[in-house]
DNA sequence: TAGTGGTCTAGACCACAAA
DNA sequence: TTGTGGTCTAGACCACTAA
């Protein structure tokens, strides 16, 4: 533990204000400060690390942005009740995901095998048209009953026999990870809303024209190659998205 | 047309910040100030509107922040071009939103008075069941053709008489910040699938039973408190939501 | 070398909340 | 009345970019 943690170094290349912003960070992030809790006044805080004030406010001002303080004018500044929580824009698993939400995950393989790339595909791959794809269609369950259709295409010059592995038991970015060392960490997405096709009205044991939300992925490994196109046809009446919003 | 739209007024009780904001931000938005364009060195700002240098970079780090400029230090300041990477983890109005689009923007105002809080919405702006909310029922058009139906419900109590202004053309978050000091910063949403109703297919102009998309969005101010509750119902042929995912 | 944005200071006056 | 945050000013020095 550095004990002179508390202190900023003037001496240091890095700016004042980052100082003081790790250190506050620091003491609302360890419930040093709890939320509700009125905080320093800027007066104090000049005082405390001895800094103009505009260094003061330029730092409350990342943190009232962020979401961990709050400011009241005439009173003071108070920690935020975390009522809300850090943006959700992360990949996750399917398995991950049903989880969270409280079902039991199933899986059952509909096709894996290799596919010519399509024009409109293999751009967005980055690939030739017509380069082999290792196409891995799959029906997912949530407590047994059908919640969603996942079709995948990966560039399978980068994943060479992974269509081998079992794909209703193992994670395919496990896989990709472990065997190829492929680490998949970055995405674009698109989310719209379709009527349900004759075929996938059947996988997913709904009516013909019902309402589903489809999410089209491009995922990147982590040199920003992307590796994999994803269609997801969820059922509408089972699964929405949820995330949060910041400014 | 204001002639002196380019000046800021002293005697306002509007910041100087506020009015050098809106001026720049029009100029961008305008398209005044093209993707690309370097813009007015920070020396130049603060001759031009005879502000302090704090006073131009408080502008700047807002705009900087919204994503609409970018600096490089030791080169200038310089318009950004539109990604259209914002669409789900900025909060962004209509407007902003279709000119990121290369669309028009429209508005028609459908609805605008008070009605009593349902019991399951009350609880989402956290008020009791029954207390007065202000209802705001929009038809959003982009280049004259209806693109979404928009319903926000707002705690009248925050901002008595926000029915009285012109809901066609005046952002509703900009009057609230204007005209009752509230900043809605953060905002928590579900994204849904549905069929569209008679009624909206009627006011969309599609056929009933067409796919929608659902976004319902409880906002909060700066202090955390929810503000509205806004459900946007768009045409799933015309609106897609994008967002980039990392791990 | 001149010009740009990045950081920092010391001071001022204001509106608002609480005692 | 006192203390708080909100706004604004004038000035300074730095590192970086481009000519």
């Amino acid at each position: 533990m550095n004990i002179q943690l508390d202190r900023v170094n003037r001496e240091s290349k890095v700016p004042l204000y980052q100082q003081l912003y790790e250190i506050l960070r620091r003491k609302i992030q360890n419930a040093e400060w709890k939320p509700g809790d009125i905080i320093f006044p800027e007066s104090e805080l000049i005082e405390l690390y001895q800094v103009s004030r505009s260094t003061v406010r330029k730092v409350l001002d990342i943190l009232v942005h962020e979401g961990l303080i709050y400011r009241q004018p005439g009173r003071g500044t108070f920690v935020t009740h975390p009522t809300l929580e850090q943006g959700m824009t992360r990949i996750i698993s399917f398995t991950e995901d049903m989880i969270q939400r409280g079902y039991e995950p199933g899986t059952e393989v509909l096709f894996a095998g290799v596919v010519p790339a399509p024009v409109e595909i293999a751009q967005k791959l980055e690939v030739e048209p017509g380069e082999e794809l290792a196409r891995i269609r799959r029906l997912r369950l949530a407590d047994g009953e059908p919640m969603s259709v996942e079709d995948s295409l990966l560039v399978h010059r980068y994943c060479q026999g992974v269509l081998k592995h079992d794909h209703a038991s193992n994670p395919l970015r496990r896989v990709l990870e472990q065997d190829y060392g492929i680490r998949l960490v970055r995405a674009k997405q698109v989310i719209r809303a379709i009527l349900a096709p004759v075929d996938l009205a059947q996988l997913l044991l709904i009516k013909p024209r019902s309402a589903l939300l489809l999410i089209e992925r491009v995922t990147y490994s982590d040199q920003v190659i992307p590796v994999e196109f994803l269609r997801i046809y969820y059922r509408a009446d089972r699964y929405s998205l949820y995330s949060e919003l910041v400014n």
